[in-house]
DNA sequence: TCAAATAATCGAAACGATTCAATACAATTA
DNA sequence: TAATTGTATTGAATCGTTTCGATTATTTGA
């Protein structure tokens, strides 16, 4: 295609590129040839071939586990806004969390020559080690390996947690239930750990029965919720891990026909959609729901813009060119906003 | 890359591409000694180098207009696991229901050659004529403009509204509101048609001040919401035109203290949670919201099956062996589902 | 055993851009 | 004017695959 513009521009290929690319001179009256041949003929540079020459694709990936949490759809929508802003194409691979998807995704990603990955990993565990011998500029985000050197956008979810909890002793609650997510992911253990740590801090026991076990799914959430409500002993506020696990727990509420809060609290992890509907439908819920709100646009857009700047330093490596030293090796952390509504009151009177 | 295993492995380069691809017969001696060579130096083949060659990036785009309604989410969810399911990888690209964005993406996908577009147009004028100059496969989804002849896959909007509203009119309301979303959108309009066709066939007259005019977003809900309100005659039932319009129109319910459905009855389309999420979170609401729910998983799915199914057509353009003479012209058109729940109700006794 | 048929492998030309050393041309200086 | 400097353009190689006609190796049939 390019040397039918130079044909009929009367100039060589190398011009046409000269022109198309804009990064070195070209008389003007040549320019506006190339160009009028260009819209005659309605040439549109192939990326493709462009991208084997220069071996940068302008494309990153994003791996995402699911869609079942508003959150990582707050995610991506970042991730894009900021890609797009610096003219970048987005891959969208939803591993379903599945591992042996997620390695698919990774190698297809690599084959394909992405500049750069954004990653929240099903398996932890595999990142380094694992399927992928991949030199690719990978940036995590939402979960991170435990003493992970490396690029990484996360939530700070012990402080988080460790917040929601306090709020709750603050209002007297002391039996409180906690519906833990993945347990090993550092979203789950980590929201786990601030849970612990704030009770540990009141002094306050934390009863076996109390702490559930969950998977980060609606189901979870519900069964989970099920169980402790019709302990002999209910807590008298339950923190939950996650969105959906905070949907199934309403939803047993309901069933049980729980008042909230009058006889139990509730707090969750995410708002129950996204924020990028731009409309908190938390407050529609019955009851308004007190959540601790990530900002997973955020989240996504800086873990995009991470990504872009690692990319933009890699092209030259000047060795004590260093600009940003720590860009490759930074873990960014983010805070959650706990929004109070009125899912949460003081304990009823206790009959001790 | 290639020339290294082919060294390695003592065989031409040929040979090491036929063994990549299993197309050709190759004596399993060499398949293993190409196999070998291939994982000594851990060779994953350029799909880059490929595409350019065999003139197919085995990728798709797809364009949404926001990520604000959760309809879209389950959209893009669809058409991923499809197109992964078919081996392509999909880019995704939202427009920010911004012409100029779409337009830009379009581009875009042109020049990155994808081999297929699904597009949500938020301009379907420019569809026909507008900027893209381009022979790509393309399938509509949610929105088609009037008489278009190509591959779409779209709900029926209309009987949608239609039958709602006749739900309504059989519960005894006499005072319909409806609050259109974008009516130069096959979406809005349909929806309104639905709307007055349902009022005509009962023979009830609609009321100027009944009918609203938004444009597919939060504030245009509450703000048509508010006025409908706190008309001196207001609507004993308000049909909505979308989910986050319907999230809006619930707010100002709220904060004008009107009750539902003892006050006013509400329909709205969309669940205000993504199917995704697995969980209905209108059950959830205050009151149990009663909608018109899109199959946007399904959406998705079939555009993306229909695109991949023009896609295996085109390679061989046998004109007397068109297997599938309406795969490339057919707009496919699925049912929504109206969820009845409790936000509705007969209207409150009239003082007629 | 030899020619013919069949099967497996190979060489080299694409694909459509970018890049860089080399060249042609114009402008400046001596 | 000739030598010099600087600027705009070009030819050809290259990126890493696939493809196809040609070639070599193997098998079959008489």
């Amino acid at each position: 295609m390019t040397p039918d513009v130079a044909r009929l521009a009367g100039v060589s290929v190398a011009t046409v590129s000269a022109v198309a690319n804009g990064k070195q001179v070209v008389r003007p009256v040549v320019v506006a040839r190339v160009q009028e041949a260009m819209k005659a003929l309605n040439y549109h540079p192939d990326h493709v071939a462009r991208s084997l020459r220069v071996k940068r694709t302008t494309t990153i990936g994003i791996v995402i586990p699911d869609f079942a949490s508003g959150f990582f759809v707050d995610v991506v929508r970042g991730a894009e806004d900021a890609a797009r802003g610096a003219g970048y194409s987005v891959l969208l691979c939803n591993s379903n969390d599945d591992v042996a998807q997620e390695q698919r995704h990774l190698r297809v990603l690599h084959s394909r020559r992405v500049d750069g990955i954004l990653l929240a990993s099903t398996d932890l565990y595999s990142i380094g080690h694992g399927g992928l011998p991949s030199d690719t500029p990978l940036v995590l985000f939402d979960r991170i390996p435990p003493g992970y050197r490396g690029s990484a956008v996360v939530i700070d979810n012990t402080e988080a947690a460790y917040r929601a909890t306090q709020y709750l002793i603050s209002l007297g609650h002391r039996d409180l239930a906690f519906i833990a997510g993945r347990l090993d992911l550092s979203t789950g253990s980590d929201r786990a750990d601030g849970f612990r740590k704030a009770l540990e801090d009141a002094h306050l026991p934390l009863r076996g029965e109390y702490f559930k076990r969950g998977d980060f799914r609606p189901a979870s959430g519900y069964q989970n919720g099920l169980e402790l409500l019709k302990l002999h002993e209910p807590p008298t506020a339950i923190l939950c891990s996650n969105g959906p696990m905070t949907l199934g727990l309403l939803r047993a509420m309901q069933e049980l026909g729980v008042q909230c809060p009058e006889n139990v609290s509730v707090i969750g992890f995410d708002e129950p959609v996204p924020d990028s509907y731009g409309f908190s439908v938390g407050t529609l819920l019955h009851p308004e729901l007190t959540v601790i709100a990530q900002p997973g646009y955020s989240v996504g857009h800086q873990a995009a813009q991470t990504l872009l700047g690692i990319l933009s330093e890699s092209p030259d490596q000047g060795s004590d060119n260093a600009s940003d030293p720590d860009l490759q090796n930074a873990v960014v952390t983010l805070k959650a906003e706990l929004r109070i509504r009125n899912s949460v009151a003081a304990p009823p009177s206790r009959p001790s």
